[in-house]
RNA sequence: GGGCAAUUAGCUCAGUUGGAUAGAGCGCCAGCCUCCGGAGCUGGAGGCCGCAGGUUCGAAUCCUGCAUUGCCCA
């Protein structure tokens, strides 16, 4: 925001002066209430005890200083127990729009990453069957996280992981060959644990009309891979297709199986063991991990020689460091949350700060439609597939609706309501705002209106309070992608378009733009819905949702 | 039994590093189209920020205890 940027440097001038350092505690940022300010600080609140003075009387010192220094300042109000708020000159604000006309498609995009390399993992469901609206919304936000943090600086991959080596996995081709023995008519049960979806029986059905009933003279592991390769195709392939059509993109599909061939997950055990952060008691491997803050040591390695996820994420996340990543987030379901701590002090004990790794925990997304909640267990197979949800609402629907909450907060899914277009589907909401804008520039085209440059006595028209305000609103943009990238919090984006949308509204409802006895402003007015349009744009680009034009 | 999180308007939720009279949408009530898209706008009612202590100039925010809910672990 360049009002915080421009007042904290003179601030800073300030105080140097009078031999004061800008202190920790100080604050400078917009305020809640409009009547305070367009920036407020507690400055002198802070540093009253520093310099022995009641904070309304340092108060009134600073302001008398700063209203000689920064032009740019029409006034300050001291108010309450020593707040400084701070308003500035019209013309300050108005600026803006020539900046945000100026900078287009990078406007907003905060000076931050510098180039760090960022690994973002996400979804990486087990390829066991097709993916539901919880993976949904793991993907919504990892996919929309990639896209701040890619817009914030960071060079950022996209990955996904495989767990294509496990128990479940195995699971999966058991029960595909008992559903094939089922169709070639032997009498088999399917036991009550395994997947009982309808898919299973769609997979077993294509291997008996490739193989008949061949598979069953087959010996038993053999077929157990068939069903098991089968399986994993048929399954990745679709999961692959549902983040197609949700418009996620990975940049890497890295496989477990392959990790664990790679003995990648051996060498990691040895280096550890080599180093003393493991150990060998019971016949089983053990990490160290109360010596970084867990409250016990963790199994790697069974007595009966089995690896256990843990070890196998070590071996993954010291992997990807090896490939050049300065910072690794993965994107979990929360009921994982217990599984942070350990992950953090592998990562420490790997040879890197704890910061190097961050964990966005994702929370239960809780289907309904109509008020009525939805039933969802994947091993009995009902659930309501992704798919069907992207079909039903769209994908822009369903990707703002999982990123309008807090990541970590549970989720009210309401497909009806999805479909409804009203302030409770806020899409609508920031699209329509959009498109409004859109309609009117064509009108203005159709019109002959000729386009102005965004000069100072043109921007100057823009001095009503709805102008004004739409203007500041724009001008805090960046620090909303600022937050959201340093907070991992792609919702932020979202509630500051819900806001600059309800102030475009306002706007339209209160100001004809065009007005065609005054071109000038006309002028000015079209040079200010542009630059909206643009904001709007950029930060529904961010959520991975389309600026409809029309709708 | 231990650990983690949550608890804010009737409902769904924001609230950044502690700041001023705690916000939004939905719903409810009352209004706004001779006018660029009414999928919109304006106004109103609605709160013990779970409870009780503590920290300080100041607490929804930090600390402690308790209650309720969810999850993780043995």
């Amino acid at each position: 925001m360049r009002a915080r940027q421009y007042l904290q440097a003179k601030l800073e001038d300030m105080l140097r002066t009078k031999g004061h350092a800008w202190p920790e505690k100080a604050t400078l940022e917009p305020p809640k209430k409009q009547a305070f300010g367009e920036l407020a600080s507690n400055l002198a609140l802070v540093l009253s005890k520093e310099a022995g003075l009641k904070p309304r009387d340092l108060a009134a010192v600073f302001r008398e200083n700063l209203l000689q220094t920064a032009s740019e300042l029409k006034d300050i109000e001291i108010a309450g127990p020593g707040f400084m708020n701070f308003f500035f000159k019209p013309e300050f604000w108005q600026q803006t729009v020539a900046e945000v006309l100026e900078k287009g498609e990078e406007y907003g995009a905060p000076a931050r990453g510098q180039g760090k390399k960022v690994l973002v993992e996400f979804v990486s469901a087990n390829p066991t069957g097709p993916l539901h609206v919880g993976h949904g919304r793991g993907a919504a936000v990892g996919d929309s996280l990639c896209r701040i943090l890619r817009f914030a600086g960071y060079q950022v991959d996209a990955e996904y992981y495989l767990n294509d080596a496990g128990r479940q996995m195995r699971i999966l081709a058991g029960a595909i060959q008992i559903r094939y023995r089922q169709l070639c008519g032997l009498d088999v049960e399917l036991p009550a644990d395994f997947y009982q979806g309808e898919y299973i029986l769609d997979l077993a059905r294509e291997l008996f009309d490739e193989h008949g009933r061949g598979l069953l003279e087959a010996p038993e592991q053999e077929v157990l891979d068939i069903c098991r390769a089968k399986g994993q195709d048929r399954i990745l392939a679709g999961i692959q297709q549902d983040l197609e059509a949700f418009k996620v993109v990975f940049d890497c599909w890295f496989s477990e199986k392959k990790l664990i061939e790679s003995l990648a997950v051996e060498k990691t055990l040895e280096e550890m063991l080599a180093s003393g952060l493991a150990y060998e008691h019971d016949g089983a491997i053990w990490f160290q991990s109360t010596r970084f803050g867990d409250d016990k040591d963790r199994v790697l390695r069974k007595s009966d020689g089995e690896l256990t996820y843990f070890a196998s994420d070590i071996a993954y996340h010291a992997e990807k460091f090896s490939r050049g990543y300065d910072l690794l987030i993965d994107v979990w379901g929360a009921d994982h949350h217990g599984y942070v701590p350990r992950m953090k002090s592998a990562v420490v004990a790997l040879g890197r700060p704890a910061a190097d790794f961050e964990a966005v925990l994702i929370q239960l997304v809780n289907l309904l439609r109509g008020g009525e909640q939805l039933a969802m267990s994947t091993r009995a197979g009902q659930f309501v597939t992704l798919a069907e949800v992207i079909d039903e609402v769209g994908v822009d629907s369903a990707r703002f609706m999982f990123l309008s909450r807090k990541s970590d907060s549970r989720l009210e899914f309401d497909l009806e309501l999805l479909k409804q277009k009203s302030m409770d589907n806020p899409v609508f909401y920031v699209q329509y705002a959009h498109a409004r804008i859109c309609s009117v520039l064509k009108k203005a085209e159709a019109a002959g209106v000729s386009g102005l440059k965004p000069e100072p006595d043109v921007l100057g028209r823009l001095s009503t309070d709805e102008d004004l305000e739409l203007i500041r609103s724009m001008a805090q943009f960046p620090e909303y992608v600022q937050g959201a990238a340093r907070l991992f919090s792609p919702h932020l984006v979202s509630f500051f378009l819900l806001e600059l949308s309800g102030m475009l509204h306002r706007y339209y409802n209160r100001h004809q733009v065009l007005n065609p006895q005054d071109p000038q402003l006309t002028g000015a007015r079209l040079l200010l819905i542009r630059s909206v349009a643009l904001v709007l744009k950029n930060g529904l680009h961010l959520l991975g949702v389309e600026a409809l034009e029309q709708m």
